[in-house]
RNA sequence: GUAGAUGUAGCGUAGUUGGUUAACGCGCCAGUUUGUGGCACUGGAGACCGUGGGUUCGAGUCCCAUCUUCUACCCCA
C-alpha cells in the first residue's frame, strides 16, 4: 500500500514553488526596506515556552499543540506560532543590547493540530515580524502600514483592516468585572462554550458566533469604553496616525485574538472574498517579561503564507512565469555530444539556462523535447556543424535561423 | 472534537438494475523512410477501481469499518 502524506500537510510541486519564491522574495525585500532582519528559530521548543508565552487558557495551547516527550524525557512542542520562539531567541542571544528597537521578521512553518478545511492546514507557514523595544504608538502604526503594504506589493485587493484595543492588565481587570456582571445576569442562556469561557476568559464570549449568545451580547460593555488613560491615549494616537496615512480601517470591538500575550492594539486583515483572516497581530507588552526578560514592549503580526498564495493565484498568478531555457543544444554522435556538453557548461558559466539531451534521444525526439520545454533558442551540433565549425541558432518562436561560428563567445553574444 | 459529502491510470472523467481481458480525453514514450519542433495520424507504457473486511457462483458497482480530501461548526494565519 502506498503511504500518503499526513493529514493537513501539503506537497509543494515545482509549479507551486516558483510562485511561492516570487512572493517570498517580494515580501522579504519589502521588509528589509523597513529595516527588518530575518531570524529563524527551532521548529520545536520546550513545551513550557508556549504554555507561558501563548497562554494556558488558549485553544492553541489547550488542544492544538503537537506535544511529545523526547527520548530524554523532555516535553517538546512543535511551534504553533512564531512570536514565543522569536522572543525567546531575542532574550537568549542578548539581542536586548542591540540598538533599539530590534526589528525581526521570519518565514517559518507552524504546526497546529486542527481540523483541516479551507485555508487551514496542520503544517502551514507564517511570514511574521516582531518589533521589540518600543511602547510608542508609532510602532503599532509601522507594523500596520507594513501589513497593508504586503497586500499592495502582491497586488491583492479587497482586504479589510480591523483594529481594536484590548487594554492592558490594569484596565482589563476593571473591564472584566463589569463585563462579568453584565453577562452573569443571563449566563444560563449562553451556549456551553461561553459558560466555560465565563471564568477563564470572559472577553472571548463577545466573539461567539452562536445566535443566542450574540443576542444576549447586545449592549454589552465594550473594552474600548473602559480603557485606562494611557491605553486610551495610545489607541487614539494609533487611530489618528492611521487616518493621517490614509489607511482605511474599522474598529471591531470583537477582536480579541486567541493568544494571551496581546495588549492594547490588536488588528486583523481580512480577505473579504473568503472571509478568512490573512494577517493578524498586535501589541504584546507583557510577553518579554513573562518569558523571563526585562519588561519590554513589543508589537508584531503574522500572515499565513498559504492564504496569501491562494489570493496571489487569483490576482497575479498568471503573471508569474516559470523560467524557460535560453537554449537547447541538440546533438547527435559521440564527438558532437561532447562538444555540446562543453558549450552548455561554458554558457552556464555565463549564467544562461541551457538544456541538452540526457537520454540519447533521436534528432527528431530532441527537437520535439526542445519545443515542449519551450526553449527560446536551439542549435544543432552534428557532423556537418563540427566539420564546418559553425552552427545555426534557431529562434524557436519565430523559426528564424542565423549562422555563427561554433564558438562559446559567438553563441553567447547571439543568445544574450 | 461534531455533522455532511468525496475517493477509478500523472491529471480530468465514463463505467447501465453486480457478470468474461475496467473505457475516454489530456499528459508521457515511440514511430509516420534521408538532420529541424508546434498540427495530424499510428502504436505503446501506465489503474490490484483509497485501504481492510463482509455479502455473492461472481463487485469498481451492495454492506460495514477505516483513512484521505472537501464543507460547515469551533478556532485561527
Amino acid at each position: 500500500m502506498m503511504i500518503q502524506k499526513p493529514k493537513g500537510t501539503r506537497d509543494l510541486l515545482p509549479e507551486d514553488t516558483y510562485k511561492l519564491q516570487y512572493v517570498e522574495k517580494k515580501i522579504s525585500n519589502m521588509l528589509e526596506n523597513y529595516g527588518f532582519k530575518e531570524i529563524r528559530v527551532p521548529v520545536f521548543e520546550y513545551t513550557e515556552l508556549f504554555n507561558r508565552g501563548v497562554g494556558e487558557t488558549t485553544d492553541v495551547v489547550q488542544k492544538e499543540m503537537y506535544t511529545f516527550d523526547d527520548k530524554g524525557g523532555r516535553s517538546i512542542t512543535l511551534r504553533p506560532e512564531g512570536t514565543a520562539g522569536t522572543v525567546r531567541a531575542y532574550l537568549e542571544n542578548g539581542m536586548a543590547s542591540l540598538p533599539s528597537p530590534v526589528k525581526l521578521w521570519y518565514n517559518m512553518a507552524m504546526y497546529r493540530y486542527e481540523n483541516v478545511q479551507k485555508g487551514r492546514l496542520r503544517e502551514f507557514h507564517q511570514i511574521g515580524l516582531e518589533l521589540i523595544g518600543s511602547s510608542s504608538y508609532l510602532a503599532d502604526v509601522e507594523t500596520i502600514l507594513i501589513g497593508k503594504r504586503i497586500f499592495e506589493t502582491l497586488g491583492i485587493k479587497n482586504i479589510k483592516v480591523n483594529i481594536n484595543s484590548i487594554g492592558c492588565p490594569k484596565c482589563r481587570g476593571e473591564y472584566q468585572k463589569v463585563l462579568k456582571e453584565f453577562i452573569g445576569k443571563n449566563l444560563d442562556n449562553y451556549c456551553d462554550d461561553c459558560k466555560n469561557r465565563f471564568e477563564k476568559n470572559p472577553m472571548r464570549i463577545l466573539d461567539c458566533k452562536q445566535e443566542k449568545c450574540k443576542k444576549y451580547n447586545v449592549g454589552a460593555p465594550m473594552m474600548i469604553d473602559y480603557l485606562c488613560d494611557e491605553c486610551k491615549t495610545h489607541f487614539e494616537n494609533v487611530k489618528s496616525a492611521l487616518k493621517a496615512q490614509n489607511v482605511n480601517f474599522e474598529i471591531d470591538s470583537g477582536i480579541v485574538r486567541g493568544l494571551d500575550y496581546y495588549t492594547k492594539t490588536v488588528f486583523e486583515f481580512i480577505d473579504e472574498k473568503s472571509g478568512l483572516t490573512v494577517l493578524g497581530g498586535g501589541r504584546y507588552d507583557g510577553l518579554v517579561e513573562e518569558l523571563g526578560g526585562p519588561s519590554t514592549p513589543a508589537v508584531g503580526f503574522a500572515s499565513g503564507v498559504e492564504r496569501l498564495m491562494e489570493m496571489v493565484e487569483a490576482s497575479i498568478g498568471d503573471e508569474i512565469k516559470e523560467r524557460k531555457p535560453d537554449l537547447y543544444i541538440l546533438s547527435c554522435g559521440e564527438k558532437e555530444t561532447m562538444k555540446a556538453v562543453e558549450i552548455a557548461e561554458g554558457l552556464r558559466d555565463k549564467d544562461l539556462y541551457v538544456e541538452r539531451d540526457l537520454i540519447e534521444r533521436s534528432f527528431k525526439a530532441q527537437m520535439k523535447y526542445a519545443d515542449k520545454i519551450e526553449a527560446k533558442n536551439l542549435i544543432v551540433i552534428g557532423e556537418d556543424e563540427l566539420s564546418k565549425n559553425t552552427v545555426k541558432i534557431k529562434n524557436m518562436s519565430t523559426g528564424e535561423e542565423q549562422e555563427v561560428k561554433l564558438d562559446l563567445t559567438e553563441i553567447y553574444s547571439k543568445i544574450k
